[in-house]
DNA sequence: AGCACGCCGACT
DNA sequence: GTCGGCGTGCTC
């Protein structure tokens, strides 16, 4: 009530000198910042401080923000001026480095800053009603009493290992390092006595320190956390991935931004999480495609890491058996150091030997070659298991009339609905749409319809024929759909309760299974005449990683070592050659050189212009006039082309590529240009995409 | 993006 | 006569 009088005291008179307004970051895609009048309930309160909460109307509705300055001054004719509703003050303010951070992502992707920094905190923090912070930390508390697993003393390093683990820790400042070494070579024990390095060395300095560890999926996150807590016992660790509740969230956030916890283990959204006392960075896989968002704000987690690591002047350390061609490249140049782990640090562990089938002479039944059933049948007689891999899921691909031709296309996309024959539906990958599964053609009324093509459900169901006997579990998203169940389903695999295995890239990652001696991939050669050219290095990278699931069972016992077997209509692509070699060095030179010579990146920098319309025209022509609306020296705009899936949920999409060699150049160009585009007002919905790694 | 206002078709 | 379609406009 007073605030309102004291508002409307003298609203002509000049301003008195003490007025205080908040200029406030929203969610919002308007860009610019909101300024907010800010009125002490009590003559003597202190005014609020950058980088605290904000609530505030916005509209018709209520907000609230990052207050990024406070001011005595506004520029805002004062009639559209509203008053600050409450600021949140239990909470220390968000840093400057943080809000610089936020600042720097906001600029590079061209969004707004409140869309990067309010998505970014918990939505309890957000939300008007208050938080108690002692409850929280009442939860924080239970958090670190949780009873840790049996202590496991740090194993013994390899000359490889203990040389990276010295150079990180001994690292003088910002240090990018390439931790290059195949799957067994030791990377997580390196990651875990670097980071036992730096705790003690900041503890026995008597300062407080912060390690983020960042690993591609929700997934791998229980497996390392256990890691971590059998290691550390008793370090107070937090994790951060979009699996977790609103109140978990708020709980292990708050962990990070009071600097309680130590060790912060994430998806790429962690990186973005308030570390107030951040030491080192590690990032686990760091090619893996996970670590781009794919969307609101395209980041690459991996990227924001490292100029994270730069601002505060710390190491960051790389991890991967298949290093991006981007880290690879600055590893060359000498950007990047890099560390080579040769050998397996597992005991006796030697490298899978990889083979191919050729498909050609080998026909396969139920998609399953007789070399690869002989090699299951000889797993399944010494009771070991099997791992087939196959990055499709569903039962087949497509229902398809041999009579008519009529295929099952979705009516909403160009694309197929895919047969799911468990759940008795089509159901489009790309637009959700389900259908019950025609009993007859649509068109011609032919009673026999056939799947065509193979995905996992398929594969399972040709696996239970062949072997009635054998334990067959698929896991992909669909068989995963339940929260939980991945994590159960994994645990199954480990108690040795499957013979084999049927699986998406799911199973590709990080887990070893101890029993498991043979590893056959069924379909991988769509990915080699992609029109994508990250197709190649992506497979070789899924090769790499699924030949690493294969444990150690049998040369334990001084057996053969495990067998990789990849069936192929192309038995002689170089890219198989180099997987059969295991020489990740050979494959991506070669790649280079091609990228070098057709003007890809990593030695060119794009951004990509989309356009979303319900006539594919309008998006064309949307995009056409966007490529004129302004000069662009050194900038080359390419045609507008419809994109591969063109039409998505009756909505059709277009795009256009951006180049330049020099990545200033590019993001001052696309400065000037997403200005232009905004005040350009339009119908078609369109969204830039800075570094994409889908085109 | 939300969330309003505003002006033309099928219903209790 | 109203409910409601989504076109246009605004958010300190």
């Amino acid at each position: 009530m007073r605030r309102k009088c004291h508002a409307t005291l003298k609203p002509e008179s000049t301003r008195p000198v003490n007025s205080t307004f908040l200029k406030l970051a929203l969610d919002t895609p308007l860009d610019q910042v909101f300024d907010y009048r800010w009125v002490p309930e009590r003559e003597d309160e202190a005014p609020p401080e950058i980088g605290q909460l904000a609530l505030v109307p916005f509209g018709r509705r209520e907000t609230s923000g990052v207050i990024i300055d406070v001011v005595h001054q506004s520029d805002v004719p004062p009639e559209k001026v509203k008053e600050v509703l409450a600021v949140r003050r239990n909470l220390p303010p968000l840093s400057g480095q943080w809000l610089s951070l936020c600042r720097f992502a906001a600029d590079y992707y061209q969004r707004p800053l409140g869309e990067v920094m309010v998505p970014a905190l918990p939505k309890n923090l957000r939300a008007g009603t208050p938080v108690s912070l002692e409850r929280a930390l009442k939860r924080l508390a239970k958090l670190h009493a949780a009873p840790d697993p049996t202590p496991v003393a740090a194993q013994e390093l390899n000359a490889g290992q203990r040389q990276a683990v010295e150079a990180i820790a001994v690292a003088p400042g910002f240090a990018p390092i390439l931790l290059h070494g195949v799957t067994g070579s030791g990377k997580t024990e390196v990651y875990l006595q670097t980071a036992a390095c730096l705790l003690q060395r900041a503890q026995a300095a008597g300062q407080p320190a912060q390690v983020l560890i960042l690993v591609p999926e929700i997934n791998l996150t229980p497996q390392l956390e256990q890691n971590i807590r059998a290691r550390f016992p008793g370090l107070p660790l937090a994790t951060l991935h979009s699996g977790l509740a609103e109140g978990e969230r708020l709980t292990h956030w708050l962990a990070a931004h009071l600097g309680q916890a130590s060790i912060i283990l994430g998806t790429r959204l962690a990186v973005l999480a308030s570390l107030p006392h951040l030491k080192l960075i590690i990032i686990d896989e760091e090619h893996d495609p996970s670590y781009k968002q794919q969307e609101g704000l395209r980041y690459s987690a991996r990227d924001l890491a490292i100029w994270r690591a730069r601002q505060l002047d710390i190491p960051v350390v790389l991890g991967s058996a298949t290093p991006s061609l981007e880290s690879w490249q600055h590893a060359q140049s000498g950007r990047y150091r890099r560390i080579d782990l040769h050998e397996r640090a597992v005991r006796n562990a030697v490298l899978p030997t990889v083979r191919l089938i050729d498909m050609e002479r080998d026909k396969p039944s139920e998609g399953i070659t007789s070399t690869l059933i002989g090699a299951i049948k000889a797993r399944l007689e010494k009771g070991e298991q099997t791992l087939l891999f196959l990055n499709r899921r569903g039962y087949a691909p497509v229902l398809s009339c041999d009579a008519c031709g009529w295929v099952s296309n979705c009516p909403r996309c160009t694309a197929f609905m895919v047969l799911h024959k468990p759940e008795h539906r089509l159901r489009c990958h790309h637009c959700s749409l389900e259908q019950r599964i025609p009993r007859s053609c649509p068109t011609c009324g032919n009673v026999d319809l056939q799947p065509m093509g193979r995905g996992t459900q398929r594969v399972e169901e040709g696996l239970q024929q062949m072997f009635p006997q054998a334990r067959i579990l698929r896991i992909d998203a669909d068989s995963t759909r339940l929260k939980g169940s991945a994590q159960a389903a994994f645990d199954t695999v480990h108690r040795g309760d499957v013979d084999i295995l049927v699986g998406t890239q799911m199973v590709a990652k990080g887990h070893d299974f101890q029993r498991l001696t043979l590893v056959g991939v069924l379909n991988p050669d769509t990915a080699l005449f992609s029109h994508d050219y990250r197709a190649g290095e992506r497979l070789f990278a899924q090769l790499m990683q699924v030949a690493g699931r294969a444990g150690r069972a049998g040369q334990q016992d001084g057996g053969n070592p495990s067998e990789v077997w990849i069936q192929t209509r192309y038995p002689q692509h170089p890219l198989y050659g180099a997987v059969m070699a295991h020489d990740y060095a050979r494959f991506a030179a070669g790649l280079l050189e091609e990228r070098e010579q057709a003007g890809l990146p990593p030695y060119m920098h794009q951004a990509l212009l989309r356009a979303e319309a319900r006539e594919l025209q309008e998006a064309l022509d949307f995009l056409s006039t966007a490529a004129g609306l302004m000069d662009h020296p050194g900038i080359t705009i390419n045609e507008p082309i419809p994109m591969t899936l063109t039409r998505v949920a009756n909505t059709e999409r277009a795009q256009l590529l951006i180049e330049c060699v020099s990545r200033p150049a590019l993001q001052a160009f696309l400065r000037e240009w997403m200005k232009a585009l905004r005040a350009a007002r339009t119908r078609v919905r369109w969204s830039l995409e800075v570094d994409p790694v889908d085109i």
